[in-house]
DNA sequence: GCTAATGTTATCGC
DNA sequence: GGCGATAACATTAG
C-alpha cells in the first residue's frame, strides 16, 4: 500500500470525514491513547511523503502504513483495527499501521518542500541535499525520505530506468543536467503512479520493477540488493549508465 | 506451506 | 560514540 501516491489516494478516500467529530475511537495495541480523540473534530487530513496525518485542533495522529498497512472506509475486517474511528456519518479503520501521536505543530516537524507529491516540492533543494553527501548512490538518494519524501522502491526503479541511470551511480559523478532530470522524473513519475494506481493499472505500466528483461533491448535485467537499505534494484547494464 | 514484498526503527557488536 | 549488520514488526499474494 505505501509510497507517496497511495497516500494521496487514501487522503481523497477519507475526505468525507473532514470536519466530522469522532464519536468513538479504539486503538488495538496501545500505540496511542484513543480516548483523546473522542469528541474531537478532524480539522484536516494531510500527508508528507508516506506519512498520513489526521489533524485535530490540539494534536495530530501520524499513520504510517509501513509494508503491510491497510485501511477500510465505511467497512471493517473481522479482526480489530489498529485504529478505529467512528463518526456520525461512517467509520474509518486502519490495520497493521504504525501510529504516532504528534503534539507539535506540523510545520515545525515537516519540510513540505521535500515531498514529491506536494505543490511545495522544491527540486533544487533535493539536488543541494544530494550534492552535500559525498559518496551517496543514486539508489539511496531516491529512497532517502529527507530528499525524496514519498518515493519507494517501485518509483526508485522506474525513475532510474526512465532516466538511464545505473542505481549504483555516485550522485556526485552524475552530470548536473542528468541529475536534474532524475530529480524531476521522481516527481513526474509519482504522478503517473498515482494516475495508474487509481485506474488499477499500475502493474502493467512497470518497465523495470519486478521485470525479467529490459524492454528496450531485451537482455535480462540485473537484480541486486543495492545501497544502504539493500533494497532490490532491477537494471539494465546496457542502457543504464554507471557514473562513478 | 513457503517466500518475498510498495518500510522504518531499535538494538547489537565491533 | 559511530558505523553497519541484524532483528523486529506485520500481512498476504503468488
Amino acid at each position: 500500500m505505501p509510497e507517496g501516491p497511495s497516500i494521496i489516494i487514501l487522503k481523497e478516500a477519507v475526505k468525507e470525514f473532514k470536519g466530522q467529530t469522532v464519536i468513538d475511537a479504539t486503538c488495538n495495541n496501545g500505540a496511542i491513547d484513543a480516548g483523546r480523540l473522542i469528541n474531537q473534530p478532524i480539522t484536516d487530513f494531510k500527508s508528507w511523503g508516506k506519512h498520513f496525518l489526521i489533524c485535530f485542533p490540539e494534536f495530530t495522529i501520524r499513520v504510517h502504513m509501513m509494508m503491510f498497512g491497510s485501511y477500510r472506509v465505511n467497512s471493517h475486517r473481522d479482526k480489530p483495527a489498529r485504529l478505529h474511528l467512528q463518526f456520525e456519518n461512517g467509520e474509518l479503520n486502519f490495520y497493521a499501521a504504525q501510529l504516532l501521536m504528534i503534539n507539535e505543530p506540523l510545520d515545525d516537524l515537516y519540510d513540505w518542500e521535500t515531498d514529491v507529491m506536494s505543490g511545495l516540492w522544491d527540486s533544487y533543494k533535493a539536488i543541494e541535499k544530494m550534492k552535500a553527501e559525498p559518496d551517496l548512490l543514486a539508489c539511496d538518494a531516491l529512497m532517502n525520505q529527507q530528499m525524496f519524501s514519498g518515493v519507494g522502491n517501485i518509483i526508485k526503479n522506474e525513475v532510474l530506468f526512465n532516466t538511464h541511470i545505473h542505481p549504483l551511480s555516485k550522485v556526485n559523478a552524475i552530470p548536473p543536467k542528468k541529475l536534474k532530470e532524475m530529480t524531476n522524473e521522481a516527481r513526474r513519475y509519482s504522478f503517473d503512479f498515482l494516475k495508474w494506481k487509481k485506474a488499477g493499472v499500475l502493474k502493467r505500466h512497470w518497465l523495470a520493477y519486478n521485470k525479467k528483461e529490459c524492454p528496450r533491448n531485451h537482455v535480462p535485467f540485473m537484480v541486486k540488493d543495492t545501497g544502504k537499505s539493500q533494497r532490490k534494484s532491477f537494471y539494465c547494464e546496457l542502457c543504464q549508465t554507471l557514473y562513478r
